[in-house]
RNA sequence: GGUCCCGUCGUCUAGUGGCCUAGGAUAUCGGGCUCUCAUCCCGGCGACAGGGGUUCGAAUCCCCUCGGGACCA
């Protein structure tokens, strides 16, 4: 029976490094129906804060990685103290100026047999004996890990890579105590663009910091998964297709850079691939944060209406911001204008025509009013491009998005109507 | 400073001795489509860190150098 953990302290927020390790366990685990267990390593009293560890729960739930097991370190101690005694008993361990120490044996090497790097090999000597309980009584992380590791019977350590060097110690310890070995992944680190680990000053690595910047859970999943790991040319997985097709053997060795260009790239994919009512319920709180549409507008909306508009909205939109943005335009809020509207006579004219057939158009479908609109404009010998812009300005602020038969459409004969008339009514025609 | 890891387009990567005049994706640039922007389609730019070997043949194996990173002090 497989079994993974990812073991965080709880000193700060779940970094999209964290984050990553979490992930390469999970799909591990879930890949071969393993069992993945969540370690809060929160022995540092110092640092640790309860806050912490709800936002590192929370940045997992909203990523979907569910865990099987979950512990605090904290509550162990005496796992760590029977070991660490077992230790002492056995000879590998002793006790000087208040500490006790791991007797490393003087010579010869220790290997470690790593899935990603192969063996690695470190002389014993280089290694010396070294500390496992401080003269306060608290243990060492280097012990602590390998006590928690042997007694959750811990089959697979995924972790990064700055850990390979503390390898060879746990080994021992894990040889002193008799227990079965674990096998080791050692993940390359996530480098910041200075290629320097990453970290706060690189920007945002706070993982629930792309929530709020509107970015869906699959889109992070994928993009951290593809951070290292591969399936040929394939760049788009669902969370579903990463369980099936995870595998240690195609993850890569060599440590990669966090870039965020194809991170929104990859976020415009799950947006144009996720449901459309899920999409409505995912970009609502955007929408109610912007501040002009209420939560009473929202409830009292058509639901397939909103659904259309996501569907319709999203092709240009990297985030959830960005289509809440756009979304407003479907609610009887003041729209804001990217720029002033200047009409001349002539243009003042068409505005009025255009309103006269909108009123008539039935139904009141792109099609119909495209047919409608253009035998219009045929008859004064106008062109489309003489009065979209503005008509796209006026309905919907700005110049760009998609048809505008679909515009008019999906915003609704009302809002359509009133919005030309309040332009035309402004302009004193 | 010691130990260890890593080194293919700007970025993520494919590549496990011949399929590589190195593939895909993203970013960027250009074209097509359109009322516009986006999507989409087509095309351009762009990399095996360097040097030695081994081999009929090396991005792939070995050595050295250089570069980057991590851990420990």
């Amino acid at each position: 029976m497989i079994r993974v953990r990812f073991a965080p302290s709880p000193t700060g927020y779940l970094h999209v490094g964290g984050a990553r390790t979490a992930l390469f366990n999970w799909l591990f685990a879930r890949h071969l129906n393993g069992t993945f267990i969540l370690r809060i390593e929160d022995t540092d009293q110092e640092r640790s804060t309860e806050e912490s560890i709800e936002q590192i729960l929370e940045a997992m739930r909203w990523l979907g990685l569910d865990w099987d097991e979950y512990y605090r370190q904290t509550a162990r101690r005496s796992v760590h103290q029977q070991l660490a005694q077992e230790l002492v008993d056995r000879g590998c361990a002793y006790m000087h100026a208040g500490a006790w120490w791991f007797r490393v044996p003087k010579e010869g090497e220790t290997i470690v047999h790593d899935e990603l790097l192969g063996d690695v090999p470190f002389q014993n000597a280089q290694l010396k004996d070294f500390v496992i309980r401080r003269s306060d009584g608290s243990f060492v992380y280097n012990f602590v890990v390998v006590a928690d590791d042997a007694d959750m019977r811990i089959t697979h350590v995924i972790r990064g890579d700055d850990h390979l060097n503390n390898t060879p110690k746990q080994i021992l310890i894990y040889e002193a105590l008799e227990r079965p070995l674990p096998h080791f992944a050692h993940l390359p680190l996530i480098l910041g663009p200075d290629r320097t680990r990453l970290s706060k000053r690189h920007g945002v690595t706070s993982v629930l910091e792309y929530r709020r910047r509107g970015f869906l859970s699959e889109a992070i999943v994928n993009f951290l998964a593809r951070l290292g790991w591969s399936h040929g040319d394939q760049e788009f997985f669902t969370r579903d297709e990463l369980i099936e097709l995870f595998s240690l053997e195609n993850v890569g060795s060599s440590a990669a850079i966090f870039d965020e260009a194809k991170l929104f790239w990859l976020n415009q994919q799950h947006m144009k691939a996720a449901d459309p009512e899920e999409l409505c319920e995912l970009v609502k709180p955007f929408v109610l944060e912007k501040g002009l549409v209420t939560q009473a507008m929202w409830e009292k909306a058509n639901p397939e209406r909103l659904s259309h508009g996501v569907t319709l909205l999203r092709h240009r939109c990297k985030t959830l911001h960005d289509l809440a943005d756009v979304m407003t335009i479907l609610f009887p809020v003041p729209i804001e204008h990217e720029k002033e509207i200047h009409l001349d006579e002539e243009e003042k004219t068409l505005i009025g025509a255009l309103i006269e057939t909108l009123e008539r158009v039935e139904p009141f479908t792109p099609q119909a009013s495209e047919e409608a609109i253009r035998d219009m404009l045929a008859a004064r010998g106008a062109k489309l491009r003489d009065v979209a812009p503005t008509c796209r300005i006026a309905i919907a602020g700005r110049k760009a998005g998609p048809g505008l038969f679909d515009i008019l459409s999906l915003v609704g004969r009302g809002l359509v109507l009133s919005r030309l008339r309040a332009l035309v009514k402004e302009r004193g025609v």
